[in-house]
RNA sequence: GGUGGGGUGGCCGAGCGGCUAAUGGCAGCAGACUGUAAAUCUGCCGGGCUGACGCCCUACGCAGGUUCGAAUCCUGCCCCCACCA
């Protein structure tokens, strides 16, 4: 990626992966990027994220990674952060929608992450800006101007909208906004390419919307596939459970990637991976012939590299195929001190250690037969400790046990 | 302001006087099996006490009431939704 690629090369690249619900508007979208791809100045392109919660997922770097292929071939790239539209809230979730979030929260969010962000984009030329740096400062009346661009019957053809009204379901005023907020990013930024999640389509459109109204061009929309969550079907978020964030340490990255369901595994290459058109024909391919475990590991790997480097995922994954492949015992675990000749009750020391929420639930892992001590299969629920034991709860839970000699045994 | 429909366990969603800690689905956990924390199958899935049979507490928007007994009936209040004004 030294030297320019040529129009095309970019294109194809750039393109790839993309999705749009209608052929014709990608075909538009492909062509205006080419437009302004032979123009050979550097783009200015933007992603823009609500800091509503405190971890990026790896959902949120769908767009960040076709973001960085930008960066790559030398365009100018904005990460910035919606501190302003944020404080409104989200406008998906009717639950969500009032909760207005304070601005120290939103601050303290905004800096989180814009420190994981980089950990994709190129923090040297990478340009942070937020939207509060504009949108507050907007008037009423400048508000009602942008309003005029729109009608009700263009926001009523958004199908969550109209889903929305079929079902009775409430559409709160201040939502209608959001689009506005969002389109007028497109011109404070005077953008000419806005990456987005494929259900942002429409804000990036009104994006277009405003630019127009304002004389500028308007900008290329590059909208992304939706990342699938670890449960297999429902969007990767914070609030559903089903995420792997970027911050997860590299052993729980790794496991939790080997704990997606084998149909999301070509889904991961696409999106979450930077590999090229090559590799993933050879890992679809793969999938098919072969057992999927080893390309789901290949991809675990693959993640986990891009977060913390070769030498944190060769770990991670030699230590997920010791614990879980060879099922011994991982390298670190939790250690509790318990004083010598005490016999123990082992509901009482799972909750104190934090290995179970409450003793009905360690009662149960006991009865369940999930207590495995220093390897065998242990069902008593009083214990005499012995030091260096190792207690094993479920596939992944460990605890090792320190006695303290408070009465030195007799020796 | 009026009319109608609603508020049930992490979520969705049944129940509409006792058999209900509350059907079912999702998520979660465990076991078996395995090709992985995958898939599949089985079980568990509010909390405390007990070695155990079991006992107790908390829970169906909030507060009262009627009943031997209420998520289920009545009254008041709060909140949500739609329609009409």
């Amino acid at each position: 990626m030294t030297r320019r690629a040529t129009v095309e090369e970019q294109l194809a690249v750039l393109m790839r992966g993309t999705q749009y619900g209608d052929p014709s508007l990608r075909a538009t979208m492909e062509d205006e990027l080419r437009e302004r791809l032979r123009e050979g100045r550097p783009l200015r392109v933007y992603v823009g994220i609500d800091p509503t919660a405190t971890v990026i997922t790896l959902g949120h770097t769908v767009p960040l990674r076709k973001l960085r292929q930008f960066q790559e071939m030398g365009h100018h790239c904005v990460f910035l952060i919606g501190n302003f539209t944020g404080l409104a809230g989200d406008t998906s979730d009717k639950l969500r929608a009032r909760a207005l979030l304070d601005p120290e929260t939103l601050e303290r969010n905004a800096a989180t992450y814009t420190e994981q962000a980089v950990r994709i984009l190129d923090p040297q030329i990478t340009e942070v800006r937020r939207n509060a740096e504009w949108l507050s400062k907007l008037s009423f009346a400048e508000v009602i101007r942008l309003a005029s661009q729109f009608t009700i019957s263009q926001f009523l053809e958004r199908e969550t909208w109209r889903a929305r009204v079929e079902r009775r379901d409430p559409i709160y005023v201040h939502e209608l906004f959001y689009p506005l907020m969002q389109g007028y990013d497109a011109v404070a930024l005077r953008a000419d390419v806005q990456i987005g999640g494929s259900e942002q389509l429409f804000n990036l459109m009104a994006g277009r919307t405003l630019q127009r109204a304002h004389g500028q061009r308007p900008q290329v929309c590059v909208t992304m596939p939706i990342l699938i969550g670890t449960d297999g079907h429902l969007r990767m978020s914070k609030t559903t459970g089903n995420y792997i964030a970027v911050t997860d340490p590299p052993a729980e990255m790794y496991g939790k990637v080997m704990s997606v369901p084998d149909h999301l595994i070509l889904h991961y290459y696409e999106l979450v991976t930077s590999a090229g058109q090559q590799e993933i024909d050879a890992a679809r391919a793969g999938l098919a012939a072969e057992n999927p475990m080893g390309w789901k590991k290949r991809l675990a790997y693959r993640i986990t590299c891009d977060f913390y480097g070769a030498e944190a995922a060769l770990e991670a994954q030699a230590e997920f195929e010791r614990t879980f492949q060879a099922r011994e015992l991982p390298e670190e675990m939790p250690e509790v001190a318990l004083e010598a000749g005490q016999p123990v009750d082992l509901p009482r020391l799972l909750v104190a250690a934090g290995i179970a929420a409450s003793r009905k639930e360690a009662q149960r892992l006991l009865e369940q037969g999930a207590l495995e001590l220093d390897g065998a299969p242990f069902r008593e629920r009083e214990w005499q400790p012995i030091d260096g034991a190792v207690i094993k709860v479920g596939k992944r839970r460990w605890l090792r046990v320190r006695v303290t000699n408070q009465s030195p045994p007799a020796r």
